[in-house]
DNA sequence: TGATAATATGTAGCAAGCTACATTTATTGA
DNA sequence: TCAATAAATGTAGCTTGCTACATATTATCA
């Protein structure tokens, strides 16, 4: 029975909770939140390459109605938008000029709180922090830990 | 500009996001979720020492209102009351029977998920991860991420 | 003492997670 | 070919985060 001092799990849950936090004052002036800077990132770094919604759940760990409704908010404020694609129930999405136009600000922000996060850090705490949390990431996956719902139940 | 595979702070919330999924899932059985299951843990951990809701805030780095909900809905699903104080101004946590009855299997799922966690890691590589996790922690909260609204703005 | 400040909590309303269920389109196999 | 399955997304309703605002009580100090 680990004291809360010496636990993994605690820690981390505080950390990611006042990074979002943090990055979501940061994003204000964009108008944005940390997760949909996030994805707008992610998709301004994808350049022309199709993203489909289906990407997004893989890349972030996400259930599809968390990403649908990042989207959603996204294209309400002008982000993006939602187009039909050849194969009909996907949905290709496409960043507008507005996004276009911050995107400089958007990568910028997402660096500057990435430094601050490994700050007074040497590089080889950096490498070993990034390989130990693989460590415990592959962890939680072969606990079978994708979302529930995404999950196939192949018939018998 | 780091490429995402190496950034810290995604991954961080990764894990996060897996393990609340994770441990939401293992407590269903308790009519618990994730956080309910740790706050729960806590307080049995406390003992017949005094928490208050703000103590919570300050342990779980989360915002007053935050407490608020979770405290609430162990409340309506019998597994603490909230009682008055000496100081009017703050409120006594007792947990139940209830919660008493079940502690065991709280504490053994909290013990459980934080054994998977750090699965396959040698006990130098969990004191690693922890102090530089604490490093980081330190970082975020060297920056001033306390919650908004909790900070107290000084009159001139 | 009594006004002002600080402390502790509550509520409203939003974003971002989730599960469960529904819908539409593609794929597959007898 | 066409029924059954798989794949991709949507919606409803919940919890957990947040900010902003409100309220009640205690502490402070001129």
């Amino acid at each position: 029975m680990l004291p809360p001092e010496g636990a993994i799990g605690p820690r981390i849950k505080r950390i990611s909770v006042c990074l979002d936090r943090m990055r979501t004052r940061d994003f204000e002036e964009l108008e944005l939140t940390s997760t949909q800077g996030s994805v707008l990132g992610y998709l301004v770094r994808m350049g022309d390459r199709c993203v489909y919604p289906g990407d997004l759940c893989k890349r972030f760990s996400l259930t599809h109605p968390t990403v649908s409704g990042v989207l959603q908010r996204l294209e309400a404020k002008g982000f993006l938008t939602y187009g039909q694609d050849d194969d009909r129930r996907k949905k290709r999405i496409l960043i507008t000029d507005k996004a276009l136009e911050c995107h400089q600000e958007i990568l910028s922000r997402i660096a500057r709180s990435e430094a601050l996060l490994t700050q007074g850090l040497t590089p080889a705490q950096r490498q070993q922090l990034l390989e130990l949390l693989e460590l415990v990431q592959q962890n939680i996956q072969a606990a079978g830990q994708l979302p529930c719902c995404e999950k196939e139940e192949p018939h018998v």
